[in-house]
DNA sequence: GTCATCATGTAAGCCGTTACATGATTGC
DNA sequence: GCAATCATGTAACGGCTTACATGATGAC
C-alpha cells in the first residue's frame, strides 16, 4: 500500500524521501506522517525491483547522463543550481524517478482487489483513480461497495441489540452513520462515472464538466 | 488493543475464544472478525501474565472447585448439564474468567493515553466507557479531539489545493467531512457528559445543548 | 560555531494477518 | 459414517511503528 502511494506520487515528477513523506501529509491528505522507517525501506525495496531508479542529487548519474539532464523536474534543477559541479558529498538528496517497470507495477497495484476492510487501501486508490480505465473505476468502486454493505449489515445486528449502554449505543450508532455515508459517498461516484459514460446528450449539463472524461 | 477489547468483554461474563470473537464481531461491531491466530496467543498471553484465568469445560478444575460451580456462567452450566461427568476429553472449550489482576489491567488500558491516529482503539474505549470515572471519561474525550482538530487541519491543508483531480478532490473532501462528522459526535458526547455532572437544576434544558461552552 | 531543519538510513519490536493442523459435537 | 460447524491452537510472515545513529545545509 505505501508502494502503491510513492508510485503514485512519483508519476507525478521525480522526488526524494523527505519530499514524498510530505506530499504523503499534505497533498494526498492521508497516511499522515508515515515514518521514515517505513519509507527509506520502501523505496530502497522498489529501487532494487526496478521499479523506480534514484539518482544522487549533484553528481553524474545513470539517470541524467548528457542533455536527459532537461527533463529532470523543477525542483530538481534548482537544486542543481545552488550547488553547481560539487563532485559526490557523502549523503545528499537521492532523487527518484519512476520507471516503466515501476508504471506498470502501479497500474497493477491500483486494480488488485483490495483485501479486507481496508479503507485507507481504498481512498488512496481513488485517490489515483485518473489512471484507471473507466471500467476498472467503476469495478474497483463496486466492490468495496459490496464490503461496505456487508460491513453495515454487521453494525446493524449490533445496533438491534437492546441491552447496550449509552457508550457503546453511541458507538455503534455512530459506525453505522459512518458506513451509511461511506456508500452515499461511493453511489455519489458511481452515478459520476455513469454520468461521463454517456456523453452524447445535447447540452445536458450546462454548469461545467460537461463530459469532461478525466480532466486532471 | 486486542487485549482491552478481550478484558472488557469478559467483564460481563465467562466466555470462551470462539465466543469472544462472535462477540467482537457482532455485540460491539468494532474489529469486525478477528482472527484466531491473534485471539489465542492474546488469550494465551493474557493467562500466563495473570490477568485470566481459563478452566477446562467439563472438568474439575482450578477455578470451579467444589461449591464454587454454582457462580459459573449459564453458558457453561448448560454445557455442564449436556455432558455429565465425562473425564477430561482431550481438547474442548476452554471458558476464560477474568481476574482481579486483569480487572486491574482492564482499567489501565482503558484510560491509557492513545498512540497517534488510533480511530479504533478510541471506539473501542468509548465502548468500555463505563467503567471509566466521570474525569476520565472527559479527558478520553478530550484527548481525541485535539487529535482529530489537528488531522482536521491536515486535511483542509490539503482541501486547499487546487490542483487536484476530481477523483483526489472527492477523497479528500469525503474525509474532511468524516473527521468533522467525528468531532461533531465527541462534541456531542461531551455534552452528555456535563449534561450528566449538574443533575441538580430544575428542568433547565427542554430542547437540547443551551449553553454548551466547548463548541468549536 | 552552533542550532534548527532537512535528509537518509538501521534495528527492534508490535500487532495483526493468512495458512495450516487438529480435535469435538451435532445432524442426517 | 460423514459432513458441517464449533473449537483450539501453531508457524510464517507483513507492514508499520518507535528509537536510534548519522550527515548536510542554512540562518543567525
Amino acid at each position: 500500500m505505501l508502494d502503491l502511494a510513492i508510485l503514485g506520487l512519483l508519476q507525478e515528477g521525480d522526488l526524494h524521501g523527505y519530499e514524498i513523506r510530505r506530499r504523503l501529509r499534505d497533498s494526498l491528505g492521508l497516511m499522515a506522517n508515515i515514518s521514515f522507517g517505513s519509507l527509506y525501506p520502501a523505496l530502497a525495496r522498489l529501487e532494487s525491483a526496478g521499479a523506480v531508479r534514484g539518482i544522487e542529487a549533484g553528481t553524474a548519474s545513470p539517470l541524467a547522463t548528457g542533455a536527459a539532464m532537461g527533463s529532470l523536474s523543477g525542483e530538481l534543477a534548482a537544486l542543481r543550481s545552488k550547488r553547481t559541479a560539487i563532485a559526490r558529498p557523502k549523503k545528499s538528496k537521492k532523487v527518484y524517478r519512476i520507471t516503466d517497470a515501476g508504471r506498470a507495477l502501479f497500474t497493477e497495484l491500483l486494480a488488485a482487489p483490495a483485501t479486507s476492510d481496508d479503507a485507507r487501501g481504498f481512498s488512496l486508490r481513488v485517490s489515483f483513480a485518473k489512471y484507471l480505465t473507466p471500467e476498472l473505476r467503476v469495478s474497483l468502486l463496486q466492490r468495496r461497495r459490496t464490503q461496505l454493505q456487508d460491513r453495515l449489515s454487521e453494525v446493524c445486528t449490533a445496533a438491534q441489540r437492546n441491552d447496550l449502554d449509552i457508550y457503546a449505543r453511541s458507538v455503534v450508532d455512530h459506525t453505522t452513520q459512518g458506513v451509511r455515508q461511506d456508500i452515499a459517498w461511493l453511489d455519489a461516484l458511481l452515478d459520476a462515472e455513469r454520468e461521463r459514460s454517456r456523453p452524447d446528450l445535447t447540452h445536458p449539463n450546462p454548469g461545467g464538466q460537461t463530459m469532461a472524461p478525466v480532466n486532471d
